[in-house]
RNA sequence: GUGGGUAUAGCGUAGUUGGUUAACGCGUCAGUUUGUGGCACUGAAGAUCGUGGGUUCGAAUCCCACUAUCCACCCCA
């Protein structure tokens, strides 16, 4: 009952060593997204609950019972942000990016928001690394757009994860199918489970991903999507997957793919493992041609998808990705006596200043504690400051790796080191190189 | 929303025919002679045994409820 101790259901803390992987995995993303020409947005946590019911579509899942919806204090109805996709093209619109050079291309990491009941890899608060481009139509985007994923995937050593791709089609051809498959449906409709019976009128394309084992034993023989698609959406498909093979990229065509957003048109694509659980897919996107018109736009073709970063995370730990070692500390200060440690105090300032990464007692702790101190946080270097050391206005820089010490005049080192002596003792530092007192001399 | 598992120090665990001060490892802190770490040894701190009821002379242990958490369904990133 102790509830002021314990985080909301379905959300997780990240503490230093877990928000550092975080920050890592971010960092190689966005950066390979900067490479594709794709620029960082930032918009709000929430949004007018109007616009993802417009968007993600009011019969789906997602906005039908997962959003976390409430009024302000003037009434409105508000909604935290269930996936990236919305706010993005909404800021897109709203600030009239769309009539700029095209294609446009956005970038994010958001929180987003689903109640949902939280298990392996599903929380109710949750990352995504997005991308949108916005404006061309050529599958050249689509391309482009899952060699990024590929790339990043590539890029953080993830491994047994595999790409399925499918059409869905679009509003000319897909009407057709829903039709041949509701009709499909409708002569084994004592066979389907309840849910499925249900899903049959709303949204029929559901019931291809149906697990139930009947369903599933119905869907083998369904019509597939891919015999109804327009000369255009099977033009399109082609070139992608023609696109796909010269750059070398593996997929699978999976035409029981049904992504649960209604905005998907045409390409849709998932990146799955069986690494992590159940909740597997960890990247799912695609192309969505009709967003912008439905937000009340002129039509615009886009593309994206969107990335879970915490099943990123468990894909990369159960797969052994590496990642970098953390920095260490350069230099931890060891003072012995007030005196000592009131000095220190201003050393350490100037050492971080010129850049290092410095540490010194603050426990008030001895001479033995203070060194085991700075082993367990792997300081590269200690220096012992007494008042002998005081006197002398040096002191010995130990190796703690080796044990190797050297003569160091650390006056020098807190009032009169240049920053090219700085650089060199970086470089030594950096180095592990036992020979640091030759570092400071011209 | 539906099902199943679990709940003992910061972490990982032991602890049933119910019985005096709840055990162990890791971690934390201190010490093993006074100003030099890692190893080893010694010791200390740290647990309302998830919460609330019930059974009993006596409950971490048995029963009920609740809560949390995990896994799966569902859904999706």
């Amino acid at each position: 009952m102790a509830l002021i101790t314990k985080a909301p259901r379905g959300t997780q803390d990240f503490v230093p060593a877990e928000s550092a992987k975080m920050r890592y995995i971010e960092g190689v993303l966005m950066k390979i997204a900067e490479k594709y020409g794709f620029g960082e947005i930032r918009t709000p946590s929430f949004e007018h609950t109007e616009l993802f019911v417009r968007s993600v579509g009011d019969t789906t899942d997602v906005v039908q019972k997962e959003m976390y919806t409430f009024e302000d204090k003037k009434g409105r109805s508000i909604t935290l942000k269930p996936e990236g996709t919305a706010g993005a093209v909404r800021a897109a619109m709203e600030h009239g990016l769309l009539a700029e050079a095209l294609p446009l291309k956005l970038s994010y990491i958001t929180p987003c928001f689903r109640y949902e009941k939280a298990q392996a890899g599903r929380y109710r608060e949750f990352h995504q690394f997005g991308v949108e481009l916005l404006g061309a139509q050529s599958s050249a985007a689509d391309a482009e757009v899952i060699g990024l994923v590929n790339q990043c995937l590539t890029t953080l050593g993830v491994e047994s994860i595999r790409l399925f791709i499918n059409s869905i089609g679009c509003p000319n051809c897909r009407p057709g199918y829903q039709k041949a498959l509701r009709e499909y449906y409708q002569a084994h409709y004592d066979d389907l489970c309840p849910t499925c019976k249900d899903r049959l009128e709303r949204n029929p394309l559901r019931l291809l991903d149906c697990k139930e084992e009947k369903c599933h034993a119905l869907a083998e023989h369904a019509p597939v999507i891919l015999d109804y698609l327009c000369e255009e959406c099977q033009q399109h498909f082609d070139t992608l997957k023609a696109r796909l093979d010269s750059m070398g990229i593996p997929y699978e065509v999976d035409p029981y793919i049904v992504r649960g957003l209604d905005y998907y048109t045409k390409t849709v694509f998932e990146f799955k493992t069986e690494t992590i659980g159940a909740q597997g897919t960890v990247c799912g996107g695609g192309r969505y041609d009709g967003l912008v018109e439905m937000l009340g736009g002129q039509k615009q073709p886009a593309v994206g998808f969107g990335m879970g970063l915490e099943r990123l995370a468990l894909v990369m730990e159960a797969c052994g990705a590496l990642l970098p070692e953390q920095p260490r500390c350069d230099i931890c200060l060891v003072p012995l006596g007030e005196k000592a440690s009131v000095y220190c105090s201003a050393l350490i300032q100037r050492l971080r200043e010129e850049g290092f990464a410095a540490e010194s007692d603050l426990m008030g702790r001895s001479l033995k504690a203070q060194l085991k101190y700075a082993n367990k946080i792997a300081a590269r270097y200690t220096m012992v400051i007494g008042d002998a050391e005081l006197e002398a206005g040096s002191a010995r820089l130990k190796d703690m790796d080796s044990g190797a010490e050297a003569e160091v005049a650390f006056a020098r080192l807190a009032a009169e080191l240049t920053s090219r002596e700085a650089d060199r003792l970086c470089q030594g530092i950096a180095q592990t190189g036992p020979d640091v007192a030759g570092l400071l001399k011209e």
